[in-house]
DNA sequence: AACGTGCGCAACCGCCAAATT
DNA sequence: CAATTTGGCGGTTGCGCACGT
């Protein structure tokens, strides 16, 4: 049995939707015509589709090879009535021709497929293709030349490049071996990711669903589709060119749902990862640099009075992040502490050297429980309402900071390279210079140079008065969530071997 | 020169609460 | 009011680099 599952996701422009969708089509009339060959003729074959109704609705069915079949078409394809109609009986009466590409992990059926639409013939001691087989299959005027390739692992890399400018590509996914289905989205994706690739149209096809331990449709659409927003991220540093592009979104249509924002700046990052480098990296109000003394004394003072509460801490350091108070803290102040003889948890002193080796032991013993119990403690200590506490910490003449007057005095100020006042950045003033260490920060500090941020006014709700770089489509369209990730058309066939031998 | 080790920090993870549907 | 989404937060990880052997 073969059945049409199909789905026709688009990029975010309706007019190239609407394209992919045609080209979907093609698709599904060239596989149509190359399954279904038995057909006495073409004409015969797409006979059912050339009554009148709505052929959303309708299901054909035959018999190929022996075989019953049937085929519903997906509603997405064919929302525009009598456009089907047109497509087959056009593709029916013109000389055609066009290159596909099939491609799947080892043992998928790629090559009983080929075999399939070339001969018709099917046998069950298949070799695995190594590299891959290439035919021509010419059905009345229409000629397809097909590309078998290697689904082993060494045979991956090559895909790509079999697959530029083909008219099609057909992924073939063995539905009953449920261990290889992540493989098999990995790889799926990874394809999918391929600029080169972009814009031609893909088709899942889910072979072996005859066997018993295969997968439902749903299950393997679940499995298989582009819809998990973790499938296909980008993660670990951020490119220069990224925050160029997340810099120019936000400055053009302010923060809005951060889960957007990937999608409509053209990333490939989960919102969460854009919002947070925006926060701790990108914000033009940020000050790059080492803690000044000063701002060293406050995280000190502050971390006394509420412990590893960063986002609280950071709130009295303008134009810091709770990151970098925290990296701060773990790499430098603590050591520092030490250094003095003061317990960075408890902020007291540190009886002896014993004691302090003994507790330094225990910490990488214990570091766990012991933070907790200064947590604990902390916890303890926080009786007092928070706003008092921060007006406190305000008031950082008070006693707070001169309490911390004779540990600064025993820092190794030299230790740390420490900005001076005038270095210190005015929020919303770019940073003339960094000291970041990574080449990133540095093009991204040149960058915000060049963008004169100071001028900029954040915008409140008008963001599609500012889509000056996109099309008409407004960017923050209700159902922008409606299209697809990529700009891929995308499809599921479900069928059992080609062609059954019944 | 090659290798191992430790450090600093950007980024991620998982949990939770607030906001929204 | 429950379910879902979103954003905040603190802890942790892993990569690149410097330094030591």
């Amino acid at each position: 049995m073969l059945l049409y599952e199909g789905v026709a996701a688009s990029c975010g422009r309706q007019d190239q939707g609407w394209r992919r969708k045609h080209m979907i089509v093609r698709l599904l009339q060239a596989l149509a015509m190359l399954v279904w060959h038995g057909m006495g003729s073409w004409a015969a074959a797409f006979k059912p589709m050339q009554g009148g109704g709505s052929v959303a609705d309708r299901a054909w069915a035959g018999h190929v090879l022996g075989v019953t079949w049937a085929c519903t078409m997906h509603s997405n394809v064919l929302r525009v009535p009598g456009f089907i109609r047109y497509q087959f009986a056009n593709f029916v009466s013109s000389n055609r021709e066009m290159e596909l590409s099939l491609v799947g992990l080892q043992n998928a059926g790629k090559t009983s497929l080929l075999n399939a639409i070339a001969t018709g013939g099917y046998s069950e001691d298949m070799i695995p293709t190594v590299g891959f087989n290439m035919r021509k299959v010419t059905k009345g005027n229409v000629t397809i030349k097909v590309w078998d390739l290697g689904g082993q692992r060494r045979f991956r890399t090559m895909w790509e490049r079999y697959c530029r400018g083909v008219s099609v590509i057909v992924y073939v996914v063995d539905a009953a071996d449920r261990d290889s289905i992540p493989i098999a989205r990995s790889e799926l994706h990874d394809l999918l990711m391929k600029p080169s690739l972009n814009g031609i149209p893909l088709l899942v096809l889910g072979n072996k669903i005859d066997k018993s331990e295969a997968l439902s449709k749903q299950a393997l659409v679940d499995q298989l589709k582009p819809c998990c927003d973790k499938v296909g991220l980008k993660k670990g540093p951020w490119t220069a060119e990224e925050d160029t592009k997340l810099i120019n979104f936000i400055l053009a249509n302010g923060q809005c749902c951060w889960r957007a924002v990937p999608k409509l700046a053209g990333l490939l990052r989960c919102g969460k990862s854009c919002r947070l480098r925006w926060t701790n990296y990108l914000r033009p109000d940020l000050k790059r640099g080492l803690l000044s003394e000063y701002e060293e004394k406050m995280v000190i003072d502050l971390h006394a009075e509420l412990g590893n509460r960063w986002s609280k801490i950071v709130s009295h350091l303008p134009g810091r992040t709770d990151n970098e108070i925290k990296n701060h803290w773990n790499t430098h102040i603590k050591k520092k502490l030490r250094k003095m003889g003061i317990d960075p948890l408890t902020h007291k002193p540190i009886v002896n050297v014993n004691d302090q080796s003994q507790q330094s032991q225990s910490q990488k013993q214990g570091g766990e429980e012991q933070s907790c119990a200064a947590n604990d403690k902390f916890e303890i200590d926080q009786n007092a309402p928070t706003q008092a506490k921060e007006e406190d910490s305000k008031n950082m003449g008070g006693d707070g900071l001169d309490k911390m007057e004779f540990l600064i005095d025993g820092f190794c100020i030299d230790e740390v390279p420490l900005i001076e006042p005038h270095e210190i950045l005015v929020p919303g003033v770019p940073p003339s210079s960094s000291t970041s260490s990574s080449s990133c920060s540095n093009s991204l500090s040149n960058f915000l140079e060049e963008l004169h941020l100071p001028d900029f006014e954040w915008p409140d709700s008008d963001y599609s008065n500012n889509n000056s770089n996109n099309d008409s489509m407004g960017l923050w369209d209700d159902d922008f969530s409606s299209w697809g990730q990529e700009s891929w058309a995308y499809g599921l066939l479900l069928a059992d071997k080609f062609p059954d031998e019944k």
